[in-house]
RNA sequence: GCCGAAGUGGCGGAACUGGCAGACGCGCCGGACUCAAAAUCCGGUGGGGCUCACCCCCCGUGUGGGUUCGAUUCCCACCUUCGGCACCA
C-alpha cells in the first residue's frame, strides 16, 4: 500500500475538476420557466485581495464549500461564484510605499488568492470570477450611482463629516468605531465639507420592516442593525422666538413632559444661532463657545461623563403648551445630526438636562410623578431636592388639564392637541444617517459627475461610462483624490452645453462596489447592462450567505439598501438579497484574535504545504462550532492528518482485500456485520442532519471519526466472511462519500480506487430507516434521580415491562431496600426513575 | 451605563426537544510491533474516597438560590470574559 501523500493527490484532482468543468453552472435556458427550488446560491463574502488569504478566509471558504458540495450532491443546482473586493486603501498605501501601481499590485494579489483558493480545492465556478476594480465592473457601479442620482438618492451637500487625518479622507458613520477610523484607528476629526451621500435614511423604515423576511438571520445581527438604525417614536414640536418671529422645531420622544420644559437648547452648529444672537449682549460669548465646540475633537465631544457646558443666547422661546418663555442656550451636548439640532430641555425627566439645569441654576419642574426603581416616590414638588432625573413612567402633575392621567396616554393627547393647533405632530426619528460615499483617495471608482459653470452639476451620460480611473504618478493623499492633479482627466466638456467643465475627482467608498457584486455574478459578462433581470431573478436571492460578524452593519446593511433601490427601479423582483445568513466566529491564537497587527497569525500556506489542503479544511471545521470563536491549536491539526491517514489505510485495505462485486448492503446473519451496518446508517443520519440542517461541521466530522474507529475494531474479523467483506465495502464507500465535502481530494482519490469514477457526481448517501433502530437498548435505572444501573431491554418493551425490569435490578434494589416507593417515572427509550422515601 | 453572546477535564470541544455529563480530537500514561526509534495498532485517562478484586460510594458543568421524580439544559440574582452601541433628546 502506498503512503498517504496529499501533495500528489490534491494537485491531480484540482486539475481534473478544472478540466472536467466540474463546478461550472450553466444558466437555465429560460430562467422564467425553470424551477427555482432546484437552485441553491451559496456565497461567501468576497475577499479583499491583500497579499494572501488568512485563516479566517480559509474557514469562510471551506464552510461555503462544504455547503456547496453537500447541496450539489443532494441534487440541487449549486451556484458558487467568487470575486475580489479589489478597490480600497491598502493597495493604494502599498503603492505609495513600494512604487508599484495599485492596479498592478491588485492584479498580482488576486492571482495569488485565486491560486490559494484553487489549492484549497474550493468548488467554484471560475467562469464567473470578477474584480470590482475592473472597468467592466465599475462601469456598472457608476451606472447605479447615476440611477440613484436621478431618483434623488445620491446627493451632494455641505455637512459636518468624519475626517480621518491619517487616511486623508472622509468616512461614513459606519466606518467610525468609538471615534476612531475603523481602518487605521486614528482619531477622527470633525470637518465641514461638501460631500456625496446616498439617502439610505429614506429606506430606514423598510430596512426595519423587512427584518420579517430575514427569520433565518442570526438574531444578534438583526439586533445590531436595528440598534444602528435606532428608530424613535415621538413628536416634532414648534417653539416660537417671539422677537424674531422664528419657529424652531424640536424632536422629542417625551411629549408628555412638555410642561416640564424649563429651557431650550441649540447645537453649536445650528444654522439659527447666528440669527438669534445678532445684536445681543451675549453674542460675543456665544460665538466664542461655538468656535470652541467646533474645534473639539469628535471623541472628546462624545465623552459621556463630561461636564455639561453651554452659553445663554439672550433669547427666549415660547413653550406651545403653556405660553411660557424659556431661555435659549447653546450647548455641545446637543447633536446637529440627530433630530432637528434643537431640543426642549426637561431637567426633571432627562438626566442630561438635569445636569445642565443644576449647573446653570435653572428650575427643575416635576411633571410626571411616580416610583423609582429603589421604591422612593417622586412627587410634584421635588424639583429642588431630587438628586437625579426621573425617567420612568408615572402620573401627570403640573401639566394643566392633563394632570392625573397616565403619562403615556397624556403624551399622545398632548401631541394631538398640538397638531390641532398646527404647532406639532407625531414624528419618528432615526439614529441612522445618510451614507457618505465620496472618498478623497485614488483607488476607487470615480464618481461620474461633471461640474459646469453654466449648467451646474451634470451627470455623465450613461453611454459615456465607464469614467475610467486615470493613471497618476503620485498617489499620496492631500485631502483630495490624486486624480484631481490629472488635468487631462479633470478638464472635460459639459455633456449638456458642450462648454468647458470639470470632473468630480472624488472616488466611491468601496462598500458601494460590494453592495451589488452578488448580482453581477449571475450575469458577469454582460456588456449591455449590469445584469439581465430574468437571470438575476432566477439565481437570486442568495440562499446561503456566509461571512464574518464584523460586517453585521456595514456591508450587510448597505447591500440590503442597494437591493431595495434596485427593486424600486424594477431591476429585481426580490427585496432582500440574502435569505439565510451565517456569521462565522473568529479564530484565536495564543489567547488573542488572530491578526497581523497582533503578530499571531498562522499562515495557511505552510499547513497546506505540510499536511495538505484536506487536513487543513478538516481541522479548521473540527476545531469547534462554526459560529463561535475558536482557539487554534498547533498540535490539533496533527490529529486531522492522522485521521485522514487512518481513512487512507482503511479504504486501501478494503480495496485490496475485497472485490467490488462483493458489495452487499444487507447483513442477514446479525452479529458484527449487522452492528457495523447499523452504525454506518446511523452515521449517515447524523452527518446529514449536522451538515444539512445544523451547520455543525465539528460534530459531523466526529461522527465519521467514530465510525472509522468502529471499523478498525471490527475489520479483522469481518474480512474473514463474505458478508463481512460486503459490509466493509459498503462502509468504506459510504465513509468516502461523507468525507467528500470536508476533504474532497482524498475522497475523490479513494473513490477512484474503489473502482468508481467522479465522486462529485455521486448522490449523497441515504440512511436506511430499517437500520437506524436497534433491537435492544440500555435502559437507565435511577433511584431518586441518581444513576444506579443500566440494563439491556428490547426496543419494543412497554412501560410495564420496563418497570418490572427496573424493579428486578439488584443494583437499584440496594438503594430502595427498606424504603417506601413513592413514585415511578418511566420514559420508554430512556430510563426508569424509582422515587423512594 | 444599555443591548447581545459565552463560562463544562491539563487543552479544543460534545450532550439534537429537561433524562447515562465529558462524545470526538489534542496532550499524557501503559502495552503490542521493532535490535532501537519513528510511524502504526490496542488499552487507560474529571476529582476524591474505599475491605482501590476496574466492585462500590461521594463530589462535580462560573457563584448563590428556585422549579422538577430528574437541571450543563428552564427561572431569579450575582461574578467573569468577549462583541456591539454609547450625551441619539
Amino acid at each position: 500500500m502506498d503512503k498517504y501523500s496529499p501533495k500528489d493527490i490534491e494537485a491531480r484532482w484540482q486539475g481534473i475538476w478544472a478540466e472536467k468543468k466540474a463546478f461550472e453552472v450553466p444558466d437555465p435556458d429560460d430562467p422564467a420557466s425553470a424551477d427555482p427550488s432546484r437552485k441553491s446560491y451559496v456565497l461567501e463574502m468576497l475577499p479583499y485581495p491583500s497579499g494572501s488569504l488568512h485563516m479566517g478566509h480559509v474557514k469562510n471558504y471551506t464552510m461555503g464549500d462544504v455547503i456547496a458540495r453537500f447541496r450539489s450532491r443532494n441534487g440541487l443546482s449549486v451556484f458558487h461564484p467568487m470575486g475580489y473586493d479589489a478597490f480600497g486603501l491598502p493597495a493604494e498605501n502599498a503603492a505609495i510605499k513600494t512604487g508599484l501601481k495599485p492596479a498592478e499590485l491588485t492584479r498580482r494579489n488576486t492571482e495569488n488568492i485565486e491560486k490559494q483558493l484553487r489549492a484549497l480545492g474550493v468548488s467554484i465556478d471560475w467562469t464567473r470570477e470578477l474584480a470590482t476594480c475592473d472597468p467592466e465592473y465599475y462601469r456598472w457601479t457608476q451606472y447605479f450611482f447615476l440611477r440613484f442620482y436621478e431618483r434623488g438618492l445620491a446627493y451632494r451637500r455641505q455637512a459636518a463629516v468624519n475626517w480621518c487625518p491619517s487616511c486623508q479622507t472622509v468616512l461614513a458613520n459606519e466606518q467610525v468605531v468609538q471615534g476612531a477610523c475603523e481602518r487605521c484607528s486614528s482619531e477622527v476629526e470633525n470637518r465641514s465639507l461638501a460631500q456625496w451621500f446616498f439617502r439610505i435614511t429614506a429606506y430606514a423604515e423598510r430596512l426595519l420592516e423587512d427584518f420579517r423576511l430575514l427569520d433565518q438571520w442570526p438574531e444578534r445581527v438583526i439586533t445590531m442593525q436595528r440598534n444602528w438604525i435606532g428608530r424613535s417614536e415621538g413628536a416634532e414640536v414648534l417653539f416660537r422666538v417671539d422677537e424674531l418671529e422664528l419657529d424652531i422645531p424640536v424632536f422629542t420622544t417625551r411629549p408628555d413632559t412638555l410642561f416640564g420644559a424649563t429651557f431650550f437648547l441649540l447645537a453649536p452648529e445650528h444654522e439659527l444661532v447666528e440669527q438669534l444672537i445678532e445684536g445681543t449682549d451675549e453674542a460675543a460669548a456665544v460665538r466664542e463657545y461655538v468656535a470652541q465646540a467646533r474645534a473639539k475633537p469628535a471623541t472628546d465631544r462624545a465623552a459621556v461623563d463630561r461636564e455639561k457646558t453651554g452659553e445663554f443666547t439672550g433669547r427666549y422661546a415660547v413653550n406651545p403648551v403653556n405660553g411660557e418663555r424659556i431661555p435659549i442656550y447653546v450647548s455641545d451636548y446637543v447633536l446637529m445630526e440627530y433630530g432637528t439640532g434643537a431640543i426642549m430641555a426637561v431637567p426633571a425627566h432627562d438626566q442630561r438636562d438635569f445636569e445642565f439645569a443644576r449647573r446653570f441654576g435653572i428650575e427643575v419642574r416635576v411633571v410626571v410623578s411616580g416610583e423609582r426603581e429603589d421604591g422612593t416616590v417622586v412627587r410634584a414638588g421635588d424639583g429642588d431636592t431630587m438628586a437625579e432625573a426621573f425617567e420612568a413612567e408615572g402620573t401627570m402633575v403640573n401639566s394643566g388639564e392633563f394632570d392625573g392621567r397616565d403619562n403615556r396616554e397624556a403624551g399622545a393627547a398632548i401631541t394631538a392637541s398640538l397638531e390641532a393647533k398646527g404647532l406639532g405632530k407625531a414624528d419618528v426619528s432615526y439614529r441612522l444617517r445618510d451614507w457618505l460615499v465620496s472618498r478623497q483617495r485614488y483607488w476607487g471608482a470615480p464618481i461620474p459627475i461633471i461640474y459646469c459653470d453654466k449648467c451646474g452639476t451634470v451627470p455623465v451620460p450613461e453611454e459615456r461610462l465607464p469614467v475610467l480611473l486615470p493613471e497618476v504618478d503620485d498617489y499620496a493623499p492631500r485631502g483630495q483624490s490624486p486624480i484631481a492633479s490629472n488635468e487631462e482627466f479633470v478638464n472635460t466638456d459639459c455633456p449638456h452645453c458642450g462648454g468647458p467643465a470639470r470632473r468630480e475627482t472624488d472616488t466611491m467608498d468601496t462598500f458601494v462596489d460590494s453592495s451589488w457584486y452578488f448580482l453581477r455574478y449571475t450575469d458577469p459578462h454582460n456588456d449591455e447592462q449590469a445584469f439581465d433581470s430574468a437571470v438575476a431573478n432566477y439565481w437570486m436571492p442568495v440562499d446561503q450567505y456566509i461571512g464574518g460578524v464584523e460586517h453585521a452593519i456595514l456591508h450587510l446593511m448597505y447591500a440590503r439598501f442597494f437591493t431595495k433601490v434596485l427593486y424600486d427601479l424594477g431591476m429585481v423582483d426580490f427585496q432582500e438579497p440574502f435569505t439565510n445568513l451565517f456569521t462565522q466566529g473568529m479564530i484565536h491564537y495564543r489567547g488573542a484574535k488572530m491578526s497581523k497587527s497582533k503578530g499571531n497569525v498562522v499562515n495557511p500556506d505552510e499547513h497546506v504545504e505540510r499536511y495538505g489542503a484536506d487536513t487543513l479544511r478538516l481541522y479548521i471545521l473540527f476545531m469547534g462550532p462554526p459560529e463561535l470563536d475558536v482557539e487554534w491549536q498547533d498540535q490539533g491539526i496533527e490529529g486531522g492528518f492522522r485521521f485522514l491517514g487512518r481513512v487512507w489505510r482503511l479504504v486501501n485495505e478494503v480495496v485490496e482485500k475485497t472485490e467490488p462485486r462483493e458489495y452487499i448492503e444487507y447483513a442477514n446473519g446479525g452479529g458484527k456485520p449487522l452492528e457495523l451496518l447499523r452504525k454506518t446508517h446511523q452515521t449517515i443520519d447524523r452527518v446529514t442532519v449536522d451538515v444539512g440542517e445544523r451547520f455543525r461541521f465539528n460534530t459531523a466530522i466526529s461522527a465519521i471519526m467514530e465510525l472509522v474507529n468502529d471499523v478498525y475494531l471490527a475489520k479483522d474479523e469481518l474480512f474473514q466472511s463474505t458478508e463481512g467483506r460486503g459490509v466493509l465495502r459498503f462502509v468504506a464507500e459510504t465513509t468516502v462519500k461523507m468525507l467528500d465535502p470536508f476533504a474532497p481530494h482524498i475522497s475523490s482519490e479513494l473513490w477512484e480506487r474503489l473502482g468508481h469514477e467522479w465522486l462529485w457526481r455521486e448522490p449523497w448517501p441515504e440512511a436506511d430507516e430499517e437500520y437506524l433502530e436497534e433491537e435492544t437498548y440500555e435502559l437507565v435505572v435511577q433511584v431518586n434521580g441518581k444513576l444506579r444501573d443500566r440494563i439491556k431491554v428490547p426496543a419494543d418493551a412497554d412501560k410495564q415491562a420496563l418497570l418490572e425490569a427496573a424493579r428486578a435490578s439488584g443494583k437499584a434494589a440496594r438503594h430502595t431496600e427498606g424504603k417506601q416507593l413513592v413514585k415511578e417515572i418511566v420514559v420508554p427509550g430512556k430510563l426508569v426513575n424509582l422515587v423512594v422515601k
